[in-house]
DNA sequence: CATATGATGGACT
DNA sequence: GTCCATCATATGG
């Protein structure tokens, strides 16, 4: 098992500051990170491989485009927290991340499932294991996130954390501001 | 109450 | 890859 204490103690998990940087760039050096999530007794791990970067009123597509809303408030609050909504069914897990007085937040589109492969497929049933974390409303289910983590602070030990990741990450950028990382694995790190 | 939504799964070509 | 039914939440009238 993974234990949690290893990620306190090499003092891999991600600080404020870390989030409290331009969106975009939050976005790219989140590629490759460690998603953790405990659910009681059990440590799932996943990498971050697909993000996506939303601004305020200067980006049409985000959801804080159209000024404070009680749906979008998270995006103004402090970076480092979680930012879940509803779209039809599905559960999107975002990272409030922006500039000091700004708005933003990362949108979680897939992951790497690392450990505990057993409770995200009973989460998610489902034939492969690709169709398991791919997609932001898989990945929710998988890691059983849910509006109840909306707010959950990302930067200390809790039901929910991201940490870093020794091994590299090679970074492609498709239409603006999405992100997907490829893992390239331990022949790769450095 | 009507409508919109940053999606998914399955069927299909 | 495309098309389409699905049906949870939030908002606006």
């Amino acid at each position: 098992m993974l234990p949690i204490e290893d990620l306190q103690a090499s003092g891999r998990i991600l600080n404020r500051g870390f989030y409290s940087r331009d969106p975009s760039l939050v976005a790219r050096e989140l590629l490759g990170k460690r998603l953790v999530r405990r659910l009681g007794e059990n440590l799932l791990c996943s990498l971050i491989v697909e993000v996506e970067a939303y601004y305020g009123a200067e980006d049409p597509a985000s959801r804080a485009s159209k000024g404070l809303k009680r749906f979008n408030r998270m995006m103004w609050m402090e970076p480092g927290r979680a930012y879940i909504y509803n779209v039809h069914r599905h559960w999107m897990f975002n990272v409030v991340a922006h500039e000091p007085g700004g708005v933003g937040a990362i949108l979680v589109r897939a992951l790497e499932p690392i450990l505990g492969l057993d409770i995200m497929m009973r989460n998610r049933p489902v034939k492969s294991v690709r169709d398991l974390t791919r997609g932001p409303g898989r990945l929710t289910e998988a890691l059983s996130i849910c509006k109840r983590l909306n707010g959950a602070d990302l930067t200390e030990e809790g039901e929910i954390l991201i940490a870093d990741n020794p091994l590299r990450v090679d970074v492609e950028t498709s239409t603006g501001l999405e992100l997907e990382g490829t893992w390239r694995g331990s022949s790769d790190s450095s």
